[in-house]
DNA sequence: TTTAAAATTATCATATAGTGGAATGTTTAT
DNA sequence: ATAAACATTCCACTATATGATAATTTTAAA
């Protein structure tokens, strides 16, 4: 049993409510005073009412029960793409090992979907990574699984776009497309929009430098067309003047990709202007850096 | 009781997950079976490990449960500030009493704060509002509980971002130190992060339009850099281009009101090529007409 | 300090959350 | 079609969440 009931303690306190009060209407006042004890688990039905009258919400509840810490799957991701970018191999071995240990003693695929996204990252970073191709086999199972599932949330978009990196171009379509269309009922909310949007752009980003295996040349314009306007129409209200600027990048990488060298260029000079003026200096230099590599 | 347990099946079923595989290590087999028919509640410590468990978190799952709504509470600010901007009085009055009765019925404060803050929003939009002031007590009682509480979370940082307009201003500028002060363990939580980020926007904005009551002259110079540099310095990453832009614009109001013109007008018009560029065209038809009013 | 009122805790009774295993239903393979 | 393997439900039982009431502690006022 975890003492939640402490936290509640605390938060209820805070905002001078006694136990009377909140117990009005939703649980008797000697229970509630044992639970917040520490001394008796809780319904959750109960919790849940007890939590509204707080004006709070499980999410902020429970991040100020694990001392400020946000939930554990986020955690995870965060844990994991933080020891990928500072090239990690250690703590993502550790990782993957803790994932991959999970997936034997419960069976529970997911645990296994886990350690794979951390081998992808695992593959990118460690020199001495012997290449079994991180197992065609172990991605088939992903995709199938994501295929699979009929809403995206959180999870599945995250999963994704931490893997979209290892699939075949037309893998990459079919399933950004599906994302696209499954999560279409979280769109208002704001955590898992932010990952929707991000998965478009890493899918624009990956079929920019694809190149179609039998043409042996550059042809998913019409599919990263596509992936604009969704990100267009869509996804990017006015205020959100990142995602803008980003896009407005990506145009002239497609622009120059497909033979317009100079409006190509011109977008993304604009872009790196616009980072400037909002004293973006990093994030301008990395751009000026891609646009020197990708003119050649 | 809520029957959060079919929501729970649904959620196995798609990740093709059983009841044994699920079950094991939390509870017993046959427990998860009865819960998840809604033939038994649950102790919010077994559900926890459960979502955890199916890789979700607590938020999206209620958000699914509900039919894809956000929680009451951010509801009802939502459906408060829709009314206000619709100006729809009757919509406001309504929710009005649902909080006084719910305050009567259970003596507990922050009902009553919640009406105060629809009440703010009545006198602005109703014509035929009575000004008894919005009770010069009613704000002392609701100033104090800002005051008082330890920690600004969602709720507090909320309410006053719509209640602040009805403040004095030396009011204002201890309240918002208060606020961004004892926030600040949640910088790391979007979206409590982007309530403070609103305070101090809402504060600079504010004392850009005040005048101090003892000098009748601008004199909030030293309080509004202060708010700016907090902005600059931390609430504002890189990353997030929104909130640079409308400081850009901040800056260049302040400017003005200081007797700068050329220097601020000029920061403005920049604000308005900047989205004029990202195709923002209302956001910065919206700073073209404040800027014709502020120059006046 | 004294005292009354309010808030919290302790005690015990009972409703219900949760277990183990047998019975039933469902899928898969031969 | 049938058995075998697996997934779920049913049932009897135990542990514990929750309620009613009394006892104690805290708060506030005189």
């Amino acid at each position: 049993m975890v003492e939640y009931g402490k936290t509640l303690r605390m938060i209820r306190k805070q905002k001078g409510i006694t136990l009377k009060q909140l117990a009005d209407g939703i649980c008797s006042v000697s229970f509630l005073s044992k639970f917040e004890r520490g001394d008796s688990d809780i319904t959750l039905s109960l919790m849940t009412r007890l939590i509204e009258k707080l004006m709070m919400n499980f999410d902020e509840f429970l991040y100020i029960h694990h001392d400020y810490q946000p939930d554990q799957l986020e955690q995870f991701f965060k844990t994991a793409s933080t020891a990928y970018l500072n090239r990690d191999v250690k703590q993502l071995k550790q990782l993957k090992n803790g994932q991959i240990n999970k997936w034997k003693q419960y069976g529970v695929e997911t645990y296994h979907y886990n350690a794979l996204l951390i081998e992808v990252y695992e593959s990118i970073v460690d020199k001495d990574y012997i290449d079994e191709g991180v197992q065609e086999n172990d991605i088939r199972l992903l995709s199938d699984y994501l295929f699979r599932v009929e809403v995206w949330g959180y999870y599945e978009l995250t999963l994704y776009n931490g893997t979209l990196l290892l699939l075949k171009p037309d893998m990459v379509i079919m399933l950004s497309r599906t994302a696209y269309e499954k999560s279409a009922r979280f769109r208002e909310y704001k955590k898992v929009d932010d990952e929707i949007t991000a998965v478009l752009f890493n899918t624009i980003i990956f079929l920019l430098g694809s190149v179609n295996r039998f043409h042996e040349e550059f042809t998913y314009q019409k599919e990263i067309s596509e992936f604009i306007s969704y990100l267009e129409t869509i996804a990017i209200p006015e205020s959100n003047l990142t995602e803008r600027v980003y896009l407005l990048q990506l145009k002239g990488s497609y622009d120059i990709r497909t033979g317009n060298k100079e409006e190509g260029t011109a977008k993304i000079k604009q872009t790196i202007q616009l980072l400037n003026d909002l004293n973006a200096t990093k994030m301008a230099n990395n751009i000026e850096q891609y646009l020197v590599q990708i003119i050649q």
